[in-house]
DNA sequence: CGAAAGGCAATTGCATACACTTTTTGCCTT
DNA sequence: AAGGCAAAAAGTGTATGCAATTGCCTTTCG
């Protein structure tokens, strides 16, 4: 077999992989309920089954794929139900995380928060909106370090890697990124005076609404069909 | 290689490895930080390293072993610190099922909860502490289902199956198991009423008086060596 | 003509062999 | 004697082959 890998540097094998398929799942170019037959896979990126059998495990970890024993694997189908579920775990797992951050964040924290989102401002003026949810996703990321909670912290970010193909939709929406900003704002503030109540309520808020977002794209268009990305492959 | 498994019967290979790395582990007859060697655990069960690999791959999701690239796995540590923040995190996701099992159980289910906490009465006049617990881990079970949320009932049955090496010690306080019914009497009184946000409360406060009882524990002997409890190996 | 049983192809699960990385050990130099 | 380098040993990562299970298709019997 061929020594040398084909363009998908870095890591091992298994994380190549890992990568490699997650991404077809999470931006829909391979479509839910589909089977993921290991040979194809191994073939399709040439490399051995045995690579391609560890990532399915890691991905049915994650929740991306599904399998059954002697059955093979499957791209993960999510119900409306499900989803639901998710984003309302979403909501609360943000709400303490709010919270946390609220009580506990360092003065250095609270400061890079309140910069950081300041500075984002410029961003909703400009209608960057990839620049956006770049810096959104770095937001989030820094109310979940601030709860100095490490287990809540995986739980979140878990949670969240699992909602990603259908958060993407939300900005879609005209003027979204206003509301988004006003929102942090005022998760923002009220962590900025140490209320942890109201940083809770917003933030449940900020994510209950992103959720019916999301929903709304979804329930026209369950998932879309892919290469609207660009994705490489 | 021999056809034939010795006594571990029931589930493919992978699932026995996973039922037997982990018990060893949960039980603290493997302890952390110690070395999972492939080979040797594959010689122990008479199995080659490929399910022994996927194994310890799965319990590496689930946090009880630690992986490092070409570097093996090893029983997971778990800090005092972390400790305390998959406590905290329990007491919040328990908090949630409570919330959320008021407003959502049906007549059934809150008919089944209290038919059973109402039974276990008697198992605490007795003494029975070992059925106390089989009753205790049902008890939350239900708690988690009522919930109506599949979402959160994952996040919160991981996080208790991580916890789980540090709860046995908690019935061994004395009066531990009189205190436990009346926490949950408050609990199922306040879910009978609907009440969401006293149940929520009442069940926060149950986790957190169970975390002080382990850390109890945990600080006067961090991991009991083993053999106290006569697993089969 | 329909249904059930048996066989065949396809695919997964496990075993083994090989390659690459890390760690240890022993020898040589300073 | 101590330190460093190199080679071997140990152990993980990947490839490949074989066994076992599943699902489908055919055949046969009611």
């Amino acid at each position: 077999m061929s020594r040398k890998r084909s363009l998908i540097r870095s890591g091992t094998t298994v994380d190549q992989m890992v990568r490699a398929i997650g991404d077809r799942i999470v931006t829909g170019f391979l479509r839910p309920g589909e089977k993921l037959d290991e040979a194809s896979l191994a073939a399709r990126f040439d490399v051995s089954r045995t690579p391609v059998r560890e990532a399915l495990g890691r991905l049915s970890a994650m929740g991306l794929v599904e399998r059954r024993p002697n059955r093979g694997a499957t791209v993960a189908v999510v119900t409306q139900e499900h989803l639901a579920s998710m984003f309302e775990s979403m909501a609360e797992l943000e709400a303490i995380c709010a919270r946390f951050s609220a009580e506990r964040m360092t003065a250095g924290e609270r400061r890079a928060l309140e910069i950081e989102h300041q500075a984002s401002a410029r961003l909703v003026q400009l209608g960057a909106e990839e620049d956006y949810e770049y810096y959104n996703t770095e937001f989030h990321t820094r109310l979940y370090r601030g709860a100095h909670s490490k287990h809540i912290y995986e739980l979140t970010v878990m949670t969240r890697s699992r909602l990603a193909p259908f958060r993407r939709a939300q900005f879609m929406l005209p003027g979204r990124l206003t509301k988004s900003w006003q929102e942090h704002n005022v998760i923002v503030t009220a962590i900025m005076r140490g209320d942890s109540a109201a940083a809770g309520h917003a933030a449940k808020d900020h994510v209950s609404i992103v959720s019916e977002a999301s929903a709304v794209f979804a329930a026209v268009d369950p998932m879309k069909p892919a290469g609207s990305t660009g994705m490489s492959c």
